[in-house]
DNA sequence: GAGTCGTGGGC
DNA sequence: TGCCCAAGACT
């Protein structure tokens, strides 16, 4: 197999993005506690969106403990529109986990950051691996979708699976240094050039030997779930009605007032309900709040 | 392992 | 314009 490891980095170290979690000022300031809240972020969200998002979060909690002793009302309330507003719930319990167990300070043993709430095999290893510098294998959609067309010589990647990660070990440099690089180049790859749809052949240092590229872009079979409609799902319902208690807090709002031209009135109930039993909504008489 | 979970931008 | 996609994790 030629040389995709050098290739990805070299290419790397000229073309990287400035990314405020990539500048040494930011680890200084935040350490290892700014890029696990970046990467909370990050989960299915787009880097531009979560930029300024970020930094207001960090300017009113710079550390986990600080952060532990918010509410969580306050806590779903600066997670504002950045979406899937469990994670905001998961990024707190994650605090308060650490001020607990670990003393204040991001744990930097993957096995340590897999048992926070929120992290998974893609957080807990760009942990210990961007901010501690660590040798791990990170495998997020971007690497995926690089390594399905490098070497597989399909357009999509398999759903995602453990043996992701093995694949990824296996070709990790040796060195610690370089095999941090790596990670970082061959997501970045993926987020800038070997993108889901328009990739930039022409702009990758992968074209002459990739196999998607050598083979004419197949339109390979693509076995990704399709994301449900989101017009009138019961997402829609919840995301408008957390909506209304981000708007009106501190103050609770009435449940009639919640949805009250929704045209499912089930739904509507259905999405209340289910906001409680996540965590995200408090009902207190008849109104509802965001917790307290 | 498949379903579920927000929100907004780009084509 | 509607559809696809985005540094995933949990149940």
């Amino acid at each position: 197999m030629p040389d995709i490891v050098s290739r990805l980095s070299d290419w790397y170290r000229d073309a990287a993005r400035d990314l405020p979690w990539r500048r040494a000022a930011f680890h200084d300031e935040f350490g290892a506690w700014g890029v696990l809240v970046s990467e909370f972020m990050l989960q299915q969200t787009p880097v531009s969106r979560v930029i300024p998002h970020l930094e207001a979060w960090l300017a009113r909690w710079p550390t986990p403990e600080a952060m532990a002793a918010a509410s969580t009302a306050d806590v779903v309330q600066q997670w504002a529109n950045l979406g899937y507003p469990r994670r905001a719930l998961w990024l707190h319990r994650a605090a308060v986990e650490i001020t607990e167990r670990h003393d204040g300070i991001v744990p930097r043993d993957v096995d340590a950051l897999l048992a926070l709430s929120g992290i998974g095999d893609y957080t807990a290893r760009a942990v210990a691996v961007f901010s501690y510098g660590d040798r791990h294998p990170v495998v997020d959609t971007n690497t995926r979708r690089v390594l399905a067309r490098a070497i597989d010589g399909r357009a999509h990647p398999a759903p995602p699976s453990r043996r992701d990660l093995a694949l990824m070990e296996s070709l990790l440099p040796a060195s610690v240094p370089e095999s941090v690089v790596f990670n970082a180049a061959a997501m970045e790859l993926g987020a800038t050039v070997c993108t889901a749809r328009a990739p930039r052949c022409e702009q990758c240092p992968l074209s002459a030997s990739c196999a998607w590229l050598v083979a004419g872009r197949p339109d390979t079979g693509d076995d990704r779930r399709r994301q449900a409609s989101y017009e009138g799902s019961d997402r829609q319902a919840r995301g408008l009605v957390l909506r209304l208690l981000r708007q009106a807090a501190p103050d609770p709002v009435p449940l009639v007032a919640v949805l009250p031209d929704w045209p499912d009135s089930p739904q509507r109930d259905r999405a209340i309900d289910s906001l409680i039993a996540d965590g995200l909504a408090e009902a207190d008489g008849e109104a509802l709040s965001l917790p307290r």
